[in-house]
DNA sequence: GCAAAAGTGTTGTACTTACACCCATGG
DNA sequence: CCATGGGTGTAAGTACAACACTTTTGC
């Protein structure tokens, strides 16, 4: 009942690889594991499973950050579909990529031990199985364009955040640093942001303003006919 | 064999459909078709086929772009992998959606009857079976921004253009209209186009120049540091 | 009191936009 | 000779890039 009505053709594992992304120390990075199966065993890896077959690609997706995380509502954005023959050395599959921005400070380190998985600094990325090296390349331009055109950065941070520590973080997307003046100037003449009352004294002594994203504010500017723009 | 590592998974059946853009009477086109298959034969549908188990994702788009336009070489990229469990009423398919840039003067038309394909204005565009007219909208938000960063407009011609004609085509893929002096400025300050002597008399009295572009000069363009934008 | 990070404006430059007339030619 | 589309420059406004000093406070 799978294929009602197509008949006699191929069928193809499909798994699916999530590029998670998470901000630590002003640096990108990525949550890798050491494969758990072979072929390959031991290698690094993105975090990946299999699709199921009463499932959505996306769901799947979901399924896999789920997992590895214990965060639902991530946000998660496909990347694309990789289909060489001979991508995975294990066997003919179909790997559709995800990439996902995580809250790091929500994570639960247990989970990590579980599967042993690390965040490692997107600078020093290590080889990786197959494709994965080329899957994390795209995801990151992906990522620099949506970062510059859809306020979708708030969601490596839990609620509130510096604009010291939104500025790093643009930084390490780039992979090159921001005028202090002009990145301030841009954020404060679109309006959408609310400043609050308190301060991170963690960074410094001074204290930074923790800001967070006003969603209200930010329709209102889409009405304008204006677009976010970092 | 096609599975030795990896048991007891699902296997699905993988689709391509191509979104297949052609420029036509200063209009963008899609190529489209009756399907016809079951369910939903002779419903509108875009260009599709199903992945065999010896061939990639692209390769399987490069086949079935082959089959309705028996032209190589066709500038094509992937939009993305749509994957929802009901997407397909004909069972469990999913399917990975490319757009493609042709040359519809080199357009065989006896093909064209025998696969029942035809041209159909993007602002007419029908209803189509499945998800297809999300992949067309996807296909041509991808296209809006890879025009306006890379050359790759010239696709749509058959190595000449003039000016009017390429602007006529941004302004259909843009679906708004462009000014002609700014155009142009644009297109000569990157000096990437060479002016031919031959103008084309078909569109006015006067008649206008044909350019073609020199991929030589643009590797100087961008080795200078600077970026394609229009 | 000093080190370390937060915060704040201005100016020149480059880019973008808006805009109107003459030219060449076929019919 | 006139209708049709091809071709050209400038000026104003906007966005972007470059740049240096003062403030706060924990130690």
């Amino acid at each position: 009942m799978n294929t009602t009505y197509y008949q006699n053709t191929d069928q193809f594992l499909i798994s699916v690889d999530c590029i998670i992304f998470g901000f630590q120390n002003k640096e990108l990075h990525v949550l890798l594991t050491r494969r758990p199966v072979k072929p390959l065993k031991d290698e690094w890896s993105l975090m990946g499973g299999f699709m199921e077959k009463d499932e959505s690609i996306s769901e799947a997706a979901e399924k896999v950050l789920f997992r590895y995380t214990q965060q639902k509502d991530i946000y998660m954005e496909q990347v694309a579909a990789y289909g060489d023959v001979n991508r995975d050395t294990g066997g003919r599959v179909v790997s559709v990529a995800f990439y996902a921005l995580v809250k790091v400070e929500k994570f639960n380190t247990s989970l990590a031990k579980k599967f042993d998985a690390r965040w490692i600094n997107l600078r020093e990325l290590p080889q990786l199985v197959f494709d994965h090296n080329k899957m994390v390349k795209d995801a990151l331009m992906l990522l620099q364009y949506k970062v510059s055109t859809q306020p979708i950065a708030f969601h490596f941070f839990n609620d509130k955040f510096t604009l010291p520590a939104l500025q790093d973080l643009y930084e390490a997307i780039y992979q090159m640093p921001l005028d202090k003046r002009n990145f301030r100037k841009k954020l404060t003449t679109m309006e959408i942001l609310d400043k609050l009352e308190d301060k991170d004294k963690v960074n410094s002594k001074r204290g930074a303003f923790y800001f967070i994203f006003n969603k209200h504010k930010y329709h209102k500017f889409l009405a304008e006919g204006k677009r976010f723009s970092l």
